[in-house]
DNA sequence: CTGAAAGCGCTTACAG
DNA sequence: CTGAAAGCGCTTACAG
């Protein structure tokens, strides 16, 4: 067995501490950098370390100090580039704390996340970082506040009670219509999918009150399938019809991606005929051709603010909730163009 | 402080047994579903867990039993979408496994990946997944062996005395090679970049050795570099100059869609004056227009493959080293066309 | 099937 | 600055 000739050879804290000729209190304070040893002391200590091949238990640590150095992150889905680059985020802050991130995917189930933060809890997460699966009740949210466990909700929040890092999504739908509207166009359609949750109903609120602040009409919004080839095919919905639109939002770049493919198989030209703004500004935005105009919502960014956050709240953790709500940034690039005024010359290309 | 508080009112499995008025031991029992426990005991001391409020306590248990039900997974990049697919399929096994991942990012560091590796194995992980970076060691595997620490090795190779989850990327370069041979191309460059590593090797020899068999000049291997916008801008290389070729295949999907990018900036026409294969079949590939044609390497089901290398090991830690080397399947979609034999008409696009 | 005892490897007061 | 002792919450033999 693997485990047996492992503890077999472990050597301990007592065994270095003999071996330094020093008392396992002494030897545990070199271990802990404090400087309440002598300098010869630990280089005796250090010394001894090496020689033995001591390896430091953090298992034995935590269960004795309660903190594990290790935090939960739940996250809704592992392939959405978004989600990625906010990962991307919170490891560096928490590797560069000395700790380790522990992840899980809820793959957006509220009852998958229920078992999930169970397991985390009982595996001694210090902390989570939390993006709420859709239809997550508040009370998941105090049931982890009594269970002491400090929490920071990121990208969603279903409750004001506890730390927040996101992105100010009504601020990036102005910026997204409002830079349409500059170019001439009044018909313009939002295009949405995936789960309904608090950053969903953000992007469509904004939408709204984006449109009706500058008198046009906010409803045009139109659901489009989760799966890229699906959001292809779905492009008609937007390029026909009486109520035809000269322009669209996307919810995200994933939508903005498909209803590109989409529009290009009908044959419609992106930034002539029609325009088309992302949201988020993934890595592929400036791949595409034409290039993406698109919300720059900065992930990474968030993803660093949230474990901050936590950081903060795991050594005060009578602060008051904090919100960290990132003002996004419109990138323009082609796929915006001006209002042409003529209809859609559609040609039909080899899908 | 927070850990006083939950450490105040944590309850133990004594508490449990007591209020279920039966040992300790028993009440471990309970917990591990020992089948020595009869059902009406299990009841009660289940019914106590439930009124107290119970939490096992993974730390204690894992510092007895020397297992924590914990990996670890090292990678070398978390942006690109490749490895988040692999990193998908990993955790899926794992979590069906019962266990958790702890996630790490080398950023194809060796120093920095030593440092990680070395937490890990602090924070007493029962093994590792390994994509090791570029310039690893084959020592550093050897002293994980030392460490008996149970490792396997993903994508990439060191050293064959350790389980390895991967690629025949030889089979999906002589398919991509093969593919473009018949379409009637001749002059056919390979795109690589990133840090040399097994996988780069395995690319460039199965790029050579596919070229070679067809009787066809093998070394036209062109550098690029790393980031999307700069791949775009490299696009000239292929398409100009004596040498010039009439097909590329690309060290990865990254590298097809920033090269995509820019021979349309150039005005040349992917899948009529200029022919592309990718590599990976990651997502966007379907999405883009026209859509790439490129060699799928699954990187999901490899990320499985390995998980269920390392969770083998873990139970029989004597099984001679095993390879789980998948074989890629080319997708012919619209990037890939027959030859034309005229030479690339060139309009300059507004790049 | 159950109970009493020892121990996993560390940290934490508490004396000195 | 150092040492001896207790304890974190569990699991593991070992008797019964």
């Amino acid at each position: 067995m693997v485990s047996e000739s492992r503890k077999k050879n472990r050597v301990t804290l007592l065994d270095v501490a003999r071996h330094a000729s020093v008392s396992r209190a002494t030897a545990s304070l070199v271990i802990r950098k404090s400087p309440l040893v002598s300098t010869e002391t630990r280089a005796k200590v250090e010394a001894a370390m090496q020689e033995l091949g001591y390896v430091y238990n953090m298992g034995a640590a935590r269960l004795r100090a309660d903190k594990s150095l290790t935090i939960g992150v739940v996250i809704p889905n592992l392939v959405n580039p978004f989600f990625t680059e906010l990962l991307a985020g919170i490891e560096t802050v928490i590797d560069a704390a000395g700790m380790v991130v522990i992840l899980v995917n809820s793959g957006d189930l509220v009852t998958r996340q229920e078992t999930l933060l169970t397991r985390m809890r009982e595996h001694g997460v210090d902390g989570i970082i939390l993006c709420p699966a859709a239809d997550t009740k508040m009370s998941l949210v105090e049931r982890m506040a009594e269970w002491d466990l400090p929490l920071v909700q990121v990208l969603r929040h279903v409750t004001d009670d506890c730390d927040y890092a996101g992105v100010d999504y009504g601020v990036g739908m102005h910026q997204a219509v409002g830079h349409l509207v500059e170019l001439g166009h009044r018909d313009i359609a939002f295009a949405v999918h995936g789960p309904v949750h608090s950053a969903y109903q953000e992007r469509v609120d904004g939408f709204r009150e984006a449109m009706e602040a500058r008198g046009l009409y906010p409803n045009t919004i139109i659901r489009v399938p989760n799966q890229m080839a699906a959001i292809a095919d779905s492009a008609e919905l937007f390029s026909s019809g009486p109520g035809r639109s000269s322009a669209v939002v996307c919810f995200n770049d994933v939508v903005a991606l498909g209803l590109s493919a989409g529009l290009y198989d009908l044959g419609i030209t992106i930034g002539r005929d029609f325009s088309l703004v992302g949201f988020d500004d993934v890595a592929d935005a400036e791949a595409m051709r034409p290039r993406l105009t698109s919300v720059a919502t900065f992930p990474e960014a968030i993803g660093e603010g949230a474990a901050k956050l936590l950081l903060d709240r795991l050594t005060q953790p009578d602060l008051p909730p904090r919100k960290l709500v990132k003002a996004p940034q419109l990138r323009i690039r082609q796929s915006s163009a001006r209002w042409s005024g003529t209809g859609l010359g559609r040609v039909q290309n080899s899908g």
